[in-house]
DNA sequence: ATAGAACGGAACATTTTGTTCCACAAGCTA
DNA sequence: TAGCTTGTGGAACAAAATGTTCCGTTCTAT
């Protein structure tokens, strides 16, 4: 029971604030593989019982909304990265994506969008992350690294298309992920190749996911 | 009773053919929305009663099956139309994954995977769209058109990938799909650039979603 | 007019699931 | 040691969802 190994911990609290983390793997974990779970199968998958789910969060809402909010704030940490990066606009970008599809933070945002009523903070982390995605889009636009016609939404679009790719266990999706990224890396990079054809998605497309 | 073709019907066969129709879209339009969508939500969409399903289906796990078994004869329809044209390899692979994604026969097949038991003439039907696909890929594959390193089951990951992109309505979102499968095919065709990293996909990490 | 096919949809029986509640364990304090 | 507080496990509960059945009704053909 007190196989406290790695950090000196004297206890309770010290167990009390492993399971935070842990509550909150599992219910990520869980919640991936499957967004309509029942919070007891997170419970399971934490091996711990229900009332330490209930102890922190109020509702299975807001457990979500810890969610998707821990997910955006990983995205704006990868773009603040990439930003503060001074230099080839291409390499920055192409670096910024792999890690965003590593860090997986649209698995989430994917599959959760809807279940639950998006927060005043979550809105602001939101445009705080389209903000920096549009910088690092432009940069690399007007360095001349990007086939013609692309719209920074087409970047949002491959990171769902990339988070939907799914193949046996974690660490297999993430290195099936990284050869279709390598895919469409290369394919954004073409300066000389022709548009592709319809409209980007517009804003509105993008946001209208989180109704209902 | 064979008068109901093409002429305006009268009649109770009639409509209950019409009703075959009807509610076989409906099944597939609320499906693809939500694989875990209730019966009572296909009747709905069919503006049709219950009973109406239960006539034609002795269970919802039957209407899945034969959803999927309609998917796969499509699929099997657009690869032999591939395969009979003597033109271009690259072409008629271009063309035979347009029709595929056109198609969209992947997203009920992606989403239903393990909500039935998979049936004997369904095995037959899977065995038979591999061994077109291999086919198409082959020639293509042989004729220089593609990328070096690339599997069979990359193209089948790749009507995932867009199987999984949606946006706005239907329309819309075919429109959007067509925009990433230009990108795509264009990674796809490029003879001269290097391999993808990791390993394709293997037969058996692609079938085991049939498990359980 | 009558038989029977096709249907609509309420009713039923489960199963599922979010949440509450309470008894108990572990640390803390006096 | 005896309370007090925090944190936990998990049974219990109430509400909702859902696959399937059932029965009365409508429509067609004879």
């Amino acid at each position: 029971m007190e196989t406290t190994s790695t950090p000196p911990l004297s206890g309770r609290k010290a167990q009390a604030a492993r399971n935070d983390q842990v509550i909150l793997e599992a219910a990520r974990a869980v919640f991936v593989a499957d967004p309509g779970a029942p919070i007891s199968a997170v419970a399971e998958r934490a091996k711990v019982g229900i009332s330490a789910l209930y102890r922190r969060y109020p509702s299975k809402e807001d457990l979500l909304r810890k969610l998707c909010s821990d997910g955006l704030k990983t995205y704006i940490v990868a773009a603040e990265r990439a930003l503060a990066d001074e230099g080839d606009a291409w390499t920055s970008f192409a670096a910024f994506v792999r890690d965003v599809v590593d860090a997986d933070t649209h698995s989430l945002t994917i599959n959760l969008a809807g279940a639950f009523t998006p927060d005043e903070s979550l809105y602001r982390d939101s445009a705080h992350a389209s903000e920096l995605t549009v910088q690092i889009f432009d940069r690399a636009a007007q360095a001349g690294a990007l086939r013609p016609g692309l719209d920074v939404a087409d970047v949002t679009m491959v990171f769902e298309l990339l988070a939907s790719a799914h193949l046996g266990d974690e660490a297999r999706t993430f290195e099936i992920r990284r050869r279709y990224l390598t895919l469409l890396l290369d394919a954004l990079h073409l300066p000389s190749a022709p548009p592709l054809p319809g409209p980007p998605p517009s804003v509105e497309e993008v946001n209208e996911r989180w109704n209902t």
